[in-house]
DNA sequence: AGCACA
């Protein structure tokens, strides 16, 4: 009779200090929501997010604060830096703030929770959430490598980037065939999105889209036929960037372009927001549209008054330095996460 | 000149 094989005494032995490389920091700090917000917001805002764990929401007085694991710190970077500057509610100005936090959210172990705590502190999990219709429509990931908890999210094979609808489509490149002088009409006061006007009949979404989509700060655009007439938006990430594209990209003439160079004018309504009802006045719509967009525009480098800001013709106030300076401010102390 | 989507 033979001993047991060695090896058999180490299937009970913990793998030597394996779990070293989770004590990097991979939590974030986020700053900036409004004082009613729900934890469940927070859960339903990252449990998309590649590597989220778990999330918590704590309120110091009226101040939200927000807390969110993720399986690795690069992941949780890449979280911050979506979540940074998001509009979260556009109705309160709220702009969130993203950092990563002093010390990792603590996630109590086991499934069920016990549900005695302050439902407002209370953790949960992503466990829940992760049902299997929502992993990888599209690519069927083999089981082959299980990944642990019941917090696992498989990513597609395709990356996959929640907050990118916005991203770049694939489209080839489109450069303008030359500029042809456009007469100086009427503009609306800048904001993150392009009203694209006289352009060809057979100028086809592709070409557009080519044209736009490699510009700086892109997010989307829709074209729009109505007739002979072609017309387009498009909307950009910040003010900034829907400026530069005013202004370089005024008069371009397209491949199929007939009649000259598109003319690039800011929109009545800038994308996704609708105008203000007539009843309160323009002048106090203008106002506050113009603090909706500068924050969705993000406000990472304000307008600076230049030539295109000079074109407005005086039909509204450019945004003063009170206005730009107006962005909520947000203490970055920052407390324990537990 | 033609201004949607929410």
């Amino acid at each position: 009779m033979a001993a047991p094989p060695a090896q058999f005494a180490q299937w009970s032995t913990p793998a030597p200090s394996a779990d070293t490389s989770h004590d990097e920091v991979r939590t974030i700090f986020v700053l900036g929501f409004p004082p009613d917000v729900k934890e469940r917001e927070l859960q339903n805002l990252l449990r998309w997010w590649p590597g989220y764990e778990a999330s918590q929401m704590n309120f110091k007085g009226d101040q939200p604060m927000g807390f969110a694991l993720f399986s690795t710190s690069a992941m949780a970077m890449a979280a911050r830096d979506a979540l940074q500057n998001l509009v979260f509610d556009s109705e309160t100005n709220s702009v969130l703030r993203a950092e990563m936090a002093k010390k990792n959210l603590y996630v109590k172990r086991g499934g069920s929770e016990p549900a005695t705590y302050d439902p407002s502190k209370r953790m949960r999990t992503a466990g829940d959430y992760t049902a299997p219709q929502y992993a990888a429509p599209s690519a069927f990931v083999p089981p082959a490598a299980p990944t642990w908890g019941p917090q696992s999210y498989i990513p597609p094979s395709a990356p996959y980037d929640p907050y990118g609808g916005y991203s770049v489509a694939q489209v080839p490149p489109v450069a303008p065939a030359g500029y042809a002088p456009v007469q100086n009409t009427k503009d609306n006061p800048p904001c993150n999105t392009l009203f694209i006007g006289n352009l060809g009949e057979a100028t086809s979404e592709a070409e557009l889209r080519g044209l736009f989509s490699s510009q700086p700060g892109f997010r989307q655009m829709k074209v729009l036929r109505q007739g002979k007439s072609t017309v387009c938006f498009t909307e950009f990430g910040d003010v900034s960037s829907a400026m530069a594209v005013h202004q370089n990209l005024q008069g371009a003439v397209l491949t199929t372009s007939d009649r000259g160079g598109m003319r690039i004018q800011y929109p009545l309504n800038p994308y996704g927001r609708k105008r203000e009802g007539t009843g309160s006045g323009p002048q106090q719509s203008d106002s506050l549209v113009a603090v909706t967009q500068l924050n969705q525009g993000k406000l990472e480098t304000p307008p600076p008054p230049s030539a295109s800001v000079a074109e407005l013709n005086g039909t509204s106030e450019v945004p003063s330095a009170a206005v730009l300076s107006s962005t909520p401010v947000i203490k970055t102390e920052q407390p324990q996460a537990v």
